[in-house]
DNA sequence: GTTAGCACTCGAATAGTTGGAGTGCTAATA
DNA sequence: TATTAGCACTCCAACTATTCGAGTGCTAAC
């Protein structure tokens, strides 16, 4: 593939801008009216046809002006991901208020996130898999119900009453809770396996119903994060954008986002290609780069964050391609570390 | 006001019904073919501008036929509710697996309702305003992180994280809780007043910080709970109603559901309005009669659910005013009986 | 290599045209 | 008196020109 001259490169980028800003095809006459390009509308028409023939612009139709596809994109963001290292726009008005929720802190990040960007947000809850269990607490509530807390690495908590069909004494309790303890602290759902069960249950004796359901708790804990939460916000801001709001289309990505079905593909597509490079945890994509189809005409940016202990989540952004590709990135930068500084701070 | 003839309001009632599944203003013709009316359009015309001149119906345009207003569905609707001693038709796949967290059960509801009906649903948590103290519990996670863990009626449960300046032993510990549920238990927030606080500290001695933090747990779970989750499904679903999903209608609809502010309102309305009456619970707002501008042109109807001690919530659809009343008003009885089930099951 | 000029294309907006569905009214009928 | 047939009228929705302007590609001149 043939370099792009300077020249092509600027008016590339002219037309990207320009068509980011207004939403509307770019004509040459308008190219040829900025100061650093002193050229009149024919140049310019050479150079765009070259650059039309090279696929970084499309006409949508035979008289209007050039809108960039999604190799112009491409190019584009290539270029802001590569002078990354700007300074960070501090996000307003986050009161990151030491919540031991997690849940609230998301719901807020989506929120705010959605109103400075006036684009679609989504964010996913930290996935636990590496997760350990720090605690683990039988509490009688009644003389038929035992409360098990199980709290998780990354200050996870999860209840549920268990029902008794015997009353326990304060000593059994205790002896549970120590037996609980004393095998789980430190486990991943992945240590739990089979014989440490059957050990446990032997240790129990008659208790064994409970360990059974204890142990319930600690799998439906995991399971039940691991079927991925995802908080959502702003679905409605594509209104803003003619491009995406024909009803069919509208319909397709609020119910796209709403189900959050699909969301859950494009989060794991995500942290599956973050994976390995290290980098600025940012990722893009343009158009059908994207695994969601009704996603075809969006880009999508988001940012991986990460706990420590391996628990990691998606922050990102879904909007036009025309999208204001630099801000969004300084938001989702500044959430990661925001993100990040609340489980160390 | 003037009664309506027995024919007046069988035209009327086909009229509507026609209107229900068609979506198009329903001419004179098209009504004198039921087989009970056997009259021609012209006497069916007189009949309906008798309708028109009573408020029961409108001409969208001059020559167009006619569609009902709301006080047509007024009329309409309650003729339903008077009936509605009907079998209920069961929800089908709704499986209340006994979950304790409320909110999954609340969750799936919403989702089954509105791919039962193909309309917009939503859901309000119970809300735990009179609700008590069942059960409070103090667990040392390490040296300096105590969790708190407090239940109420309705086996709603809190966790908060307290930070510790100094380690407390198991002793201490067993005190405080000791001291927390023999204070707290049975009690609603209105009944822990300052004179109970400032007793409860001196009782703490130097642990009255932690008996500060616990009862702003207490406190604060309230709170939380008093902002009232509401959960939503099926927004998209007005997408199926051409005369909604225009794109500004749709727009403020989706909108007024993704932020849940209005829908607070429009909760707090129906809870007003259903104090008095002990009846079905089913509310029915048409048009205008609605507190939520954005959903003028729609219909809502909600059920109140009670889980005993003063314990409710409501639950509720929204569609367009064309909606099939008969069966929303079914499902939403069937799931307020599944829902009272669950907490005495 | 750059530019001016010009014919050409296409879509969006505007303005007619038509046809059908539905009405209200009047006069005839049972 | 209640019902019906007939008819002129209205209005919308769909379709068809027509126009206008923005933008292009090409060619010839600079």
């Amino acid at each position: 593939m043939e370099e792009l001259t300077e020249r092509k490169s600027k008016i590339l980028n002219i037309i990207i801008q320009n068509y980011l800003e207004t939403g509307e095809p770019v004509g040459s006459r308008t190219i040829s009216k900025y100061p650093d390009l002193n050229f009149s509308p024919a140049t310019i028409r050479n150079e765009m046809a070259d650059l039309e023939e090279m696929g970084y612009i499309i006409q949508p139709h035979a008289s209007a002006g050039r809108i960039p596809s999604d190799k112009g994109y491409r190019f584009y963001v290539d270029g802001l991901i590569a002078e990354k290292d700007r300074e960070i726009t501090e996000i307003k008005d986050v009161m990151f208020e030491r919540t031991e929720r997690m849940e609230q802190v998301l719901k807020q990040v989506v929120k705010v996130l959605a109103n400075n960007t006036q684009y679609a947000t989504m964010i996913s809850a930290p996935a636990i898999s590496g997760t350990k269990v720090k605690f683990v607490q039988l509490s009688p509530v009644n003389e038929h119900q035992l409360l098990s807390v199980v709290m998780m690495s990354g200050n996870i908590v999860k209840n549920k009453l268990i029902e008794l069909d015997n009353p326990l004494t304060a000593e059994e309790t205790l002896k549970l809770n120590m037996l609980l303890n004393s095998s789980l602290n430190g486990l991943t759902i992945g240590d739990i396996n089979l014989a440490l069960i059957s050990q446990m249950k032997s240790q129990a004796g008659e208790f064994e119903d409970i360990i059974e359901q204890v142990l319930k708790t600690v799998a439906d804990t995991i399971e039940d994060e691991e079927g991925l939460e995802i908080y959502t916000s702003g679905a409605t801001n594509i209104f803003k954008y003619p491009e995406l709001s024909d009803s069919q289309r509208a319909k397709n990505f609020i119910e796209a986002f709403e189900e959050k079905e699909e969301l859950k593909d494009l989060i794991a597509d995500i942290e599956g290609a973050a994976e390995g490079e290290p980098g600025t945890g940012i990722q893009v994509y343009i158009g059908d780069e994207s695994p969601i189809g009704s996603m075809k005409d969006c880009s999508v940016v988001t940012a991986t964050y990460e706990l420590g202990d391996g628990i990691k989540g998606t922050v990102g952004i879904i909007g036009p391609k025309r999208m204001d590709y630099k801000n969004v990135m300084d938001n989702l930068t500044s959430i990661k570390k925001k993100l990040e500084q609340i489980v160390k701070g």
